[in-house]
DNA sequence: CTGAAAGCGCTAACAC
DNA sequence: GTGTTAGCGCTTTCAG
């Protein structure tokens, strides 16, 4: 008696195997205790039947879901994509998996992927939150208790571990190599929209990741008695054009910066372009370092001089961190990560003033 | 009455709005008739508890998830990241989410994967299938006649739609510019590993993006008299190291190839690297061009000849063509992908025989 | 080790 | 429009 137009259910297979429903989900489920006989009654009658588990009816029973819900900004940004493959690895080896939402940085999607993803009842949340204001959606887990680990990024004011990579030595490194080949005038170029008008202003900024390594540089350079210009940091290019006009504003005109710092591949990608259409030499003319070390970064010429950041590693870490939260370790430790220096060869005397 | 240790319901709202739970659900669920007094005293009544809707509950009962599969090899690899981004977003704006499986390219995790989304009863799949003997896996959601849509490969003997990229066209422009530049012998690498010593005995690599374009560029090809020398033919690679050591096997010894294909921008990077360290000069000593156009192709030098692929275009191309399945249209048109060639400067004339 | 029965939270027929 | 009632498929007491 198979089901007509319906799926098979426990039910069916119960009574193909002559035993209770019960007795035939604690087979199935691989829980409770069952005879060696019936196990394999039911397994018999559940293959014959095409019987396939419905893991909805049991999480809705169960309370549990067995899967995390991750929400980040761009999935096409290789930083994510990698984060994300390592969270999906480690989580599926803990037997979770991985339900993904990508809000191209809106807060509003944000705010609905949250609500999908908690409307599945997922039983975490990993969250590279975009920048906004303020984040009720992810004050709201955590006071209702939902495991919630951040990455990337942190959120002011907010309860809950976050998952970043610290930029401090590998950008004091870099700044002593830039400040001892004689340049003072640094600039600075990212992609990041904000409504202050100068990046130390906005107290947001200060929890994203660019933010921590204008910081990074800003302590550095201090150390030296010098400063990054409010006029040479542009964190709000918005395209490859755009990028391209901040590059070209930065190294040319009457007071020109000497070295160039990219925010991550994708803007060291324009910059690069940019400073080659404008017969700019690297590292003749302008020194470039970038934030980011992409598989090409040594293919160039010169090859790139780069903060590297362990990318996998945070996903791995916040996944890890996500998994002790769920299993009640409230007390979990975050985990340190740190980025290196890579010298390769962007770096050159600075140009001599004229 | 606030519930003590348990999820707010719709019968708490319910009896805090002093409705029914039916019509409560109806108010919160947006379906069937509402009278506007009631709807809003419901909205009210679960702003005030908390009210968090459970999806989980509701598929139980609709039978419809809301949801589909993603099964990818890799989502670190550009080409999944910027699919699962064009996937991603044309489902959220049909009301789908995406729970996303990537399998590392193993079978098995493949199976499993299939299996997890089956059991959360995913309304459709989406899958990238692993290089495998044969796809039972896949054969069963297509006799349970459950919405299947492939992309990037082709599963043999299936009756899936699949949204592959042709590359013919490009293939043959650029194996027309090779071949008048003077070359004939054409090296190709790529990594895929396959049981069959030569790439074109392999039934299973045909269906692979890297079995269509081995072929096209060796129909290209016949038409000048000219073969692809199976010792030419690299599908083996395992990672960077012998990505190079089979380049530097490729151009260097007696009877070196004076064009070098990568079939992708991993390989790509590698290649290059190699070339660098061996002194060989692109395109003095040897030709090079990629089947992928990464951001960076333009920065090297030389900038690199690409055959560039709809990336994005394949991931909204096969959402849409498993929403179009999962609405009914069984009869869903296929939709075409071309590559085209960018030429940079990567192709040179072929060095003389020595 | 086994089974009966109640319950998870929501939807859907059916009456009113 | 609204409420009643019976499910959806699975788990989980509680007896035995």
């Amino acid at each position: 008696m198979p089901p007509v137009n319906r799926d098979v259910t426990i039910g069916d297979v119960a009574s193909q195997a002559g035993v209770s429903r019960a007795q035939t989900a604690r087979a199935l489920g691989g829980y409770g205790s069952v005879s060696e006989a019936v196990h394999s009654r039911v397994l018999a009658a559940a293959e014959q039947l095409g019987y396939r588990a419905n893991s909805l009816a049991r999480s809705v029973s169960t309370g549990r879901s067995q899967s995390v819900g991750v929400v980040v900004g761009d999935i096409e940004n290789p930083f994510f994509a990698l984060s994300v493959r390592g969270i999906s690895d480690t989580l599926r080896k803990a037997g979770y998996d991985v339900v993904l939402m990508n809000t191209g940085e809106s807060p509003d999607l944000e705010v609905d992927a949250v609500r999908a993803l908690d409307g599945k009842r997922v039983d975490g949340f990993l969250i590279a939150p975009a920048l906004a204001p303020s984040y009720p959606h992810l004050q709201a887990l955590v006071v209702s208790g939902r495991p919630l680990v951040l990455f990337d990024r942190e959120a002011p004011g907010l309860v809950a571990p976050s998952v970043v990579v610290d930029v401090e030595v590998a950008a004091r490194e870099l700044i002593d190599d830039v400040v001892e080949a004689g340049h003072h005038r640094i600039g600075f170029v990212s992609t990041l929209s904000s409504p202050a008008a100068s990046w130390n202003e906005d107290p947001q900024i200060a929890h994203t990741p660019v933010g921590r390594r204008l910081r990074a540089v800003a302590d550095a350079l201090r150390a030296y008695d010098l400063d990054l210009h409010a006029k040479d940091v542009r964190v709000g290019a918005r395209g490859a054009d755009d990028i391209r006009r901040h590059v070209r504003e930065l190294v040319s005109g009457e007071d020109p910066v000497t070295t160039l710092l990219a925010s991550d591949a994708v803007i060291a990608v324009s910059a690069l372009e940019e400073l080659r259409s404008l017969d700019v030499a690297v590292p003749g003319d302008v020194s470039v370092a970038v934030f980011d070390d992409p598989p090409w970064a040594g293919l160039v010429s010169p090859p790139l001089t780069v903060v590297s950041q362990p990318v996998l590693e945070t996903g791995t870490a916040a996944a890890r961190l996500l998994l002790g939260v769920m299993a009640g370790r409230s007390r979990a430790e975050v985990p340190a990560l740190s980025a290196h220096l890579v010298r390769r060869g962007s770096i050159g005397p600075a140009r001599a003033m004229q």
